[in-house]
RNA sequence: GGCCCCAUCGUCUAGCCUGGUCCAGGACACCAGGUUUUCAUCCUGGUAACGCGGGUUCAAAUCCCGCUGGGGUCACCA
């Protein structure tokens, strides 16, 4: 039978929430599929009992259905109106604690056929061996004395219920994994010991779960992160002993910080705990956190705090902790779009030139889907260049029309910012998307441009330089200016963008002065600051009460200083 | 420490397989100008790299060896 479909498969454990890292092998894995004409399946490894949840299940799930990394096959799921998921080969289920059947006939399969034996080592005699063996400075390996155990006495120590772990006996050839991305790599069987198939609990460890599922699921390519090369060998070892086809593999480049460590949750606890000593915080500014704790918290550079009383904390510090999993990149408001783009183009390249002769580099997922394929992967480490990324997020911004604009922001502030999705309905950042497009790359520092309009009118704070340079130098030139536009804007009947601008254009004309003259004035008394978006969407936004009783606040704010400073 | 992987601008990379077209191209960042009512956008230009040492060759970023450096791994985690 020649069933060449490519099949790939991302197969996460469900211990936290999806690591950017992660995102991008699964956004790989399913360009592979999909440039192939393949499927993508997605397997839950929850053998570990300890660590795994339902919860971060979910959360991945809903991470990479938010990426628009589909899969074909695996878990279902609704999201946004499509169905991800599904079982049309049967090949389930998929989620590996319940498939411990599966995993037991084939240990048991190894163990009849004299591949793999009981071993009844306390886990501390090893750990004791494992000392010694990094002390003497050489590497660890099973010394295989569980091998010399006489069948029957295996056996009867089996029936009397001992606590015993199964062993695969590797074999004495060397294993070539031939890479599609590093070429062969061969290694010695010096360098293998018999590894541990089944722990104490009952259950398969990860390399025979991964290799038994990979073959009953007709996994065809294995596409995962560099730091499981070392672990291919074990295998391919586990598929020729149980008679099974050896996928093709892939191992990508890893991705580290920009100062080359790993990138990990823990980053964010480390900029929190230097954020709260540069400030010399001594006590806790959150109440759910005890003073023991936190002091605590602050001495020992292990301990960690739960990742929402970071955020809160973040916030009290008014810092921005870094982007770590793909949950960070969405509520601080990346697009899918930008970062499945920036994610690809770490480590793979489309060697394609555009028509002005620069290298492709924006491309979305149907080009990824399309033109993907391991000729165009590195395989060398890659660090991870946040800047670079928010110049692709704000590149994605500008593009979006402003009707998308305003889709997508709002939809971000409903779940990410409330204080915008209760002030604003998504008319109102209609009106303002092409004020805020340019000026944002990511959707939360969208607040910072429209800052002014979040404020009460009477909280309105007047920047000094700002109303000196734009209202008070030159005479009071300005401040004339502005009365002047107040009485008229006041009856200006449509208070659009548009014709606030054609306002202004008409006012400057009739005043013979240069459009610099009347907007800044007129900007720093709505505003504050000299900085805002174009005049007619910062007055539109603003409308014309506000717009009237902040001129009318500034007016006398200037007049105040004016008195005092001539009084003193 | 053993084993394995990797090595081009600050960063991501093209070129390397099939040596000459490369005093090394693009992107982000940075710097300088320009456009603009502010800011941003946008436009133009600029700075900036083949880790080191040996070979092979008429010729090496490209092939070979060594060194150095970085990373991974050495769990009853995945």
């Amino acid at each position: 039978m020649a069933n060449t479909e490519t099949i790939t498969r991302f197969a996460p454990s469900p211990t936290g929430h999806l690591h950017i890292g992660g995102a991008r092998t699964a956004l790989l894995c399913w360009a592979q599929a999909k440039a192939n004409g393949g499927k993508f399946l997605l397997r839950i490894e929850d053998t570990d009992q300890q660590r795994s949840s339902q919860a971060s299940t979910r959360g991945i799930l809903e991470d990479l259905a938010w990426l628009g990394i589909d899969w074909d096959e695996g878990p279902e799921m609704e999201f946004e109106g499509r169905t991800l998921g599904g079982d049309p080969r049967d090949v389930g289920p998929f989620y590996q604690a319940q498939r411990l059947e599966l995993y037991n006939k084939s240990i048991r399969q190894l163990i009849e056929e004299g591949k793999a034996y009981p071993a009844f080592e306390k886990p501390e005699e090893l750990e004791a061996k494992r000392k010694e063996a990094i002390a003497a400075k050489t590497g660890y390996k099973y010394d295989r004395s569980a091998l010399s155990i006489p069948l029957d006495e295996r056996i009867a120590r089996i029936d009397a219920g001992e606590d015993h772990v199964v062993r695969l006996r590797m074999p004495d050839e060397p294993i070539t994994v031939h890479d599609q991305i590093l070429g062969d790599v061969t290694v010695k069987p010096e360098e293998f010991d018999d590894f541990i198939i089944r722990k104490r609990d009952g259950f398969p460890t990860y390399h025979l779960a991964v290799t038994v599922d990979d073959a009953l699921m007709g996994v065809t390519c294995v596409v995962r992160g560099q730091e499981h090369l070392i672990n291919t060998p074990r295998h391919i070892a586990i598929q020729q002993a149980l008679g099974f086809a050896t996928p093709e593999y892939a191992h990508l480049p890893l991705i580290f910080n920009q100062d080359g460590s790993k990138m990990s949750k823990r980053d964010k606890d480390k900029t929190a705990k230097k954020a709260v000593r540069d400030a010399k915080m001594e006590h806790s500014p959150i109440s759910e956190i005890g003073h023991e704790d936190f002091a605590g918290w602050l001495r020992d550079k292990t301990r960690q705090l739960p990742a929402d009383r970071l955020n809160e904390l973040a916030g009290v510090l008014a810092i921005e902790l870094p982007e770590i999993e793909v949950e960070d990149f969405r509520s601080a408001g990346y697009l899918p779009s930008a970062l499945n783009n920036y994610l690809a183009l770490l480590g793979w390249n489309p060697k394609t030139k555009n028509e002005d002769g620069t290298d492709l580099e924006h491309f979305g997922m149907d080009y990824l889907a399309g033109n993907f394929s391991f000729r165009g992967v590195g395989s060398s480490p890659s660090k991870f260049d946040r800047v670079k990324l928010l110049s692709f997020n704000g590149d994605t911004i500008a593009a979006l029309s402003d009707e998308a604009f305003a889709k997508v922001w709002h939809d971000w502030s409903l779940r990410h910012d409330h204080g915008i999705s209760e002030r604003f309905s998504e008319t109102d950042l209609l009106t303002l998307a092409p004020a805020v497009k340019t000026r944002c790359k990511t959707l939360r520092d969208g607040r910072k441009v429209i800052g002014f309009a979040l404020i009460h009118d009477c909280d309105v704070e007047f920047d000094g330089k700002s109303v000196h340079k734009a209202l008070i130098k030159s005479d009071g030139k300005g401040l004339e200016l502005l009365k002047l536009f107040r009485d008229q804007i006041g009856s200006l009947e449509d208070f659009t963008p548009d014709a606030i601008e054609a306002m202004v254009k008409c006012f400057a004309e009739s005043n013979e002065v240069g459009m610099g003259k009347i907007a800044q004035p007129v900007r720093v008394a709505v505003t504050g600051a000299a900085v805002s978006p174009a005049l007619g969407q910062t007055l539109a936004i603003l409308g014309r009460d506000s717009v009237v009783t902040r001129i009318d606040r500034c007016v006398e704010h200037v007049g105040a200083m004016t008195n005092s400073s001539n009084e003193g």
